[in-house]
DNA sequence: ATATTTACTTCAACAGACATAGTACGACAG
DNA sequence: CTGTCGTACTATGTCTGTTGAAGTAAATAT
């Protein structure tokens, strides 16, 4: 079975993560999940990966983090969330405008050596 | 303007270098002319990036190097060429494979994010 | 004669992924 | 009321691939 390797994703893991933060506020674990399950179980990502991802692009200034009750009522124990800032939409711009030009020359090789096999 | 960062290429620099040596058995610098203008100087490769990943491929079994006269008289000075292996063709193919996988992957990240836009 | 192109090699540094390990709270079963 | 499972992280150290900087040396162009 065909899985991805960690160098191959490893340009696309920030997109990943601001992808789902475009939509709404979130935290590690259900972006986790998120992954998952968009991805159809194609792509788990590892814990330390994510986490260390929010402390990098929280530097960057890609995303800020917050810390909130899991519910309105207040119960249950707080969580640290992150929302994606104007400079993290740039860089997610940027990023999605990259992987076109990467898409389009990793497969220029691809079909040329393909034709060969 | 747009460019490939080495984040993102990092998975498939191998795959680029195999892309090619199944075409014809190669060398260094010639390889990295062809990276150049197969993807419309888009995407350079980097000198020592390069010798690595020969380093690394011939270690994995993946290239055999050899050295030869760049012409038939024996003139000139000798280069280290480099063939693909059977194992290099397999993991090629795999790597395409992986290819294809991780395009869909990271095509639904994107598309999901840009509909927020 | 000299500069540029070709064709590499060596080495140290860095970034991001990941393994391993540990903490701690809440829910729910027995 | 004890234990296990799921949730939600943090800390630390290692590994791999990329890269910058620098150097070597032959061939070719000016």
């Amino acid at each position: 079975m065909v899985e991805i390797s960690s160098d191959v994703i490893r340009g696309y893991n920030d997109t990943m993560i601001l992808s789902i933060l475009m939509k709404a506020p979130s935290y590690g674990y259900e972006i986790s999940k998120q992954i998952r399950s968009i991805s159809d179980e194609k792509y788990v990502i590892k814990e330390t990966t994510l986490y260390s991802a929010f402390t990098r692009m929280e530097k960057n200034g890609y995303i800020e983090s917050f810390t909130a009750d899991p519910d309105p009522e207040g119960k249950g124990k707080k969580r640290t969330y992150y929302r994606i800032t104007e400079a993290g939409l740039a860089y997610y711009k940027e990023k999605c405008e990259e992987w076109d030009l990467t898409k389009e020359v990793v497969e220029r090789f691809i079909d040329a050596g393909a034709t060969q096999s």
